[in-house]
RNA sequence: GGGGGCGUAGCUCAAUUGGUUAGAGUACCGGACUGUCGAUCCGGUGGUUGCGGGUUCGAUUCCCGUCGCCCUCGCCA
């Protein structure tokens, strides 16, 4: 039989229910609320599983002498170990807002195992502090329900996400966390090397490149619950570092990977979240989610999907719209469903000033009626002009017609984000339902302005579409590449593609982003000779952690679901990290500090 | 790097047009109380108004600078 001290629990704070009813049971916890009333004193004790209501009664039976002395001392966030006989509670001492309410245990002796400061802030579910505080003593925060209830799911979410890959035949494999600098993508962490001085390792970004040298080594299927860096500002979805299911296969293609990956989610929403997710998820070629959603992450909660008007508009009376057909833009509009009432002038001045700070010179709009549209344009669309419109726009009675005019890429962009704002005013952003999809077929080139230079839009791994594509200078804007997005909710979770793997493809695009030889053989040498020994037809993706549980989960921001967050300036206020270090240790690595101000 | 918001008691907040000794709730400390569960009642401690400077007879309030936190644009292949 186990050993167990004394002091140690027999129970948890959750689980003591009538079932337990007479039994002597000892609790370990933290007080989280004490209530005296002379000679009797109520306990609320806490641990991970729940509250346990203790009664200290000063001539109770059994209490053990100096007990009650001993604990009318104590107060919040002590730990203490209260041993005593489990009660039943009279029907009207009942405590429905707990499972253990029915019960109470009736302490013999208490024992003191750590003392507690008043706490800067008060560790209740219900009590407010600011997040700034909540981070300084985050071990506290963490008491608290809501931040163990999200890494508790968080947990359960992972472990089901291993054992889903692992049942699937994939291997758990552990990428260098010390790696090498890429001149491409984020700005990275430097470790400075002691050994060879004047040399730095770089925190990975993504594991991307290993994980494809994983496929060329006939690993196979190759999973990591990877930590990622990324020296970049923040935001309440973006950490300095942040977690990554990361995954790879061999000898697949796109739908090899989309079809795994998403049992892989709806497996882990369902055991980690206890959230079903409709299947199949959609899957929209790039072109299509810019045309129906006017982005290429589209939320799917909701209809209202983006309709070309633009023939329509050719022949309009409306010179607006048909100025801007004339000059090689289109018309495309919105119908929120039953809107037409919920939108005054003033609301739809405002939408007007929100597609404006857009790009959009303006927003038509209409409301329809039994006897017609009513509105900015009312009045070049009467009789069978306007019912046209309304057949294009699948529009009834009561609905609200939005219309943007311009060059496409300025009414998808208008359109689009005014689709998420109307879809919120209208509550059908419902951050309880869950719709997923996917979006195929990405652009392979994206032409950067600042730097005067094609650079890639999704990774340099991706492969074309074509495989055997000839020169990427033909058309370069249309070329395409086997890259696919994960998209949740309007979020978007993940990105991956089917890889590139021979050398001479790989190093082509290098060579027509302008990255020379000498480049390609310093940063990425060692996956192109690797190409040289036989690399498999292979394709995987990466997973966001942090901002799937977060939306799982209904939470503002990604810190909500990290045990240890960083501020948006990228410090840790508990650890206070990053500090300065020693002159000595400097030294050592033969690095010396350019900061103006020394910490 | 740019824009915006915030900073007052341990915590959450208030303080009129720039004007008396900067208040309230809660926490904490002391007292009363044998059925509370956000206990209640009585009393008490607690303030560099983030920091520095300026304007003013007088600054929590106005101005300048600075620090920190949050949101956001740029950035994040």
């Amino acid at each position: 039989m186990k050993q167990r001290a004394p002091w140690q629990r027999t129970h948890t704070c959750g689980e003591l229910t009538l079932a337990h009813r007479d039994q002597d049971v000892v609790l370990n916890g933290w007080i989280e609320n004490h209530r005296h009333h002379g000679q009797l004193i109520f306990l609320d004790l806490r641990d991970r599983y729940g509250v346990t209501q203790v009664v200290v009664d000063q001539d109770g039976p059994g209490t053990a002498a100096g007990t009650f002395e001993s604990v009318r001392r104590l107060g919040a966030e002590d730990v203490v170990a209260v041993h005593g006989r489990v009660r039943a509670r009279d029907a009207d001492k009942v405590n429905k807002n707990r499972t253990t309410g029915a019960i109470e245990l009736f302490a013999t002796q208490v024992t003191v195992l750590s003392e507690a400061e008043t706490p800067p802030f008060e560790v209740l579910d219900k009590a407010e502090a600011n997040e700034e505080l909540r981070m300084q003593y985050r071990y506290l925060d963490l008491r608290r329900r809501p931040l163990q209830e999200a890494l508790g799911k968080r947990a359960r979410f992972v472990t089901a996400i291993r054992n889903f890959l692992a049942g699937r035949g994939f291997l758990d494999i552990e990428t260098p966390i010390l790696t090498k600098s890429t001149p491409e993508g984020a700005r990275d962490y430097l470790v400075p090397s002691r050994v060879h001085p004047g040399r730095f390792f770089a925190l990975p970004q993504s594991p991307q490149i290993f994980k494809q040298l994983c496929m060329v080594a006939g690993l196979d299927r190759y999973y990591q619950i990877a930590r990622c860096f990324r020296d970049e500002d923040l935001r309440a979805d973006r950490q300095p570092e942040f977690t990554q299911i990361d995954l790879e296969m061999s000898f697949v293609e796109e739908h090899d990977v989309l079809d795994l990956v998403e049992a892989m989610v709806v497996h882990g929403m369902r055991e980690g979240f206890g959230i079903e997710l409709p299947q199949p998820f959609p899957r929209f070629d790039f072109e299509q989610a810019m045309e129906r959603y006017g982005c290429d992450k589209p939320d799917l909660r909701f209809d209202m999907t983006l309709v070309d008007c633009t023939e329509l508009a050719r022949t309009s009376d409306f010179k607006v719209f048909r100025a801007a057909v004339e000059l090689g833009g289109v018309v495309k509009g919105i119908c929120a469903k039953g809107a037409a009432e919920k939108f005054s002038r003033k609301g739809i001045d405002e939408l007007t000033a929100f597609v404006g700070g857009l790009g959009a010179k303006g927003l038509a709009w209409a409301k329809v009626t039994a006897a017609g549209l009513e509105g900015s344009i009312a009045k070049f669309y009467e009789g069978d002009r306007g019912r046209l419109l309304c057949e294009r726009m699948e529009a009834e009675p009561g609905d609200l017609l939005l219309f943007v005019a311009d060059q496409k890429k300025v009414v998808n962009k208008a359109l689009g984000d005014l689709r998420l704002k109307v879809g919120g005013q209208l509550g059908l952003r419902d951050p309880a339902v869950f719709r997923c999809c996917w979006v195929l077929n990405f652009p392979m080139f994206e032409w950067n302005d600042e730097k005067a230079r094609w650079q890639f839009a999704h990774n340099p791994f991706s492969a074309p579409v074509d495989w055997d594509i000839g020169d990427f200078g033909v058309d370069t804007a249309n070329i395409r590449s086997r890259a696919y997005d994960f998209v949740m909710n309007g979020w978007e979770l993940g990105s991956g593609s089917i890889r590139i793997h021979r050398r001479e493809l790989q190093a082509r695009v290098f060579e027509f982003l302008g990255i020379t030889p000498e480049q390609q053989r310093a940063n990425f040498g060692f996956l192109l000779d690797a190409y040289k020994y036989g690399g498999p037809p292979h394709g995987g993706i990466a997973l966001g952690v942090d901002r799937l549980v977060a939306l799982a989960l209904g939470r503002e921001g990604i810190r909500d679901v990290i045990a240890f967050p960083k501020t948006s300036m990228a410090y840790d206020l508990m650890a206070d990290a990053p500090s300065g270090v020693s002159p000595e240790q400097m030294a050592e690595l033969q690095i010396a500090s350019t900061a103006k101000k020394t910490p």
